[in-house]
DNA sequence: GTCATGACAAAGA
DNA sequence: TTCTTTGCCATGA
């Protein structure tokens, strides 16, 4: 497959996400100067599975802290025993504390 | 080649 | 304030 420019800046950026922390597809896209983008973000994610270094899709979440592509793991349910595993909190498919764990590129990179 | 859909988000009414 | 519309990039029919 040929990875498009555009999927590859998404997957560093994901991969930069430290452990324990997550992103939003809104903040990776704004740090790619795509802020409406997000959409696209999630779609390459979706194409992320099996991709060469593996990319922690778990840590990207829509804005709300929800894990809303949880379905396209290989598992529902692989997505939110990753992220426990990193030491945070899922509660009814949505992460608490989500503004304390949440990484923005925007800032913990150009800052 | 065109049309529709998708792990989303910001802006307009 | 909520509801609706638009934008983005890539993929599949």
């Amino acid at each position: 497959m040929v990875s498009s420019h555009f999927f590859e800046d998404v997957y560093a950026v994901v991969r930069l996400i430290p452990k324990g922390r997550v992103s939003t597809y809104g903040a990776i896209a704004r740090y790619l100067g795509t802020a409406k983008s997000a959409r696209t973000v999630g779609y390459a994610m979706n194409a992320s599975f099996g991709v060469i270094p593996s990319v922690p899709a778990q840590r990207v979440v829509n804005r709300l802290g929800m894990l809303s592509g949880k379905h396209h793991f290989q598992t529902p349910t692989r997505m939110q025993e990753l992220l426990e595993k990193e030491g945070l909190i899922i509660r009814d498919d949505h992460i608490e504390d989500f503004e304390k764990v949440f990484w923005d590129p925007m800032k913990e990179l150009e800052l």
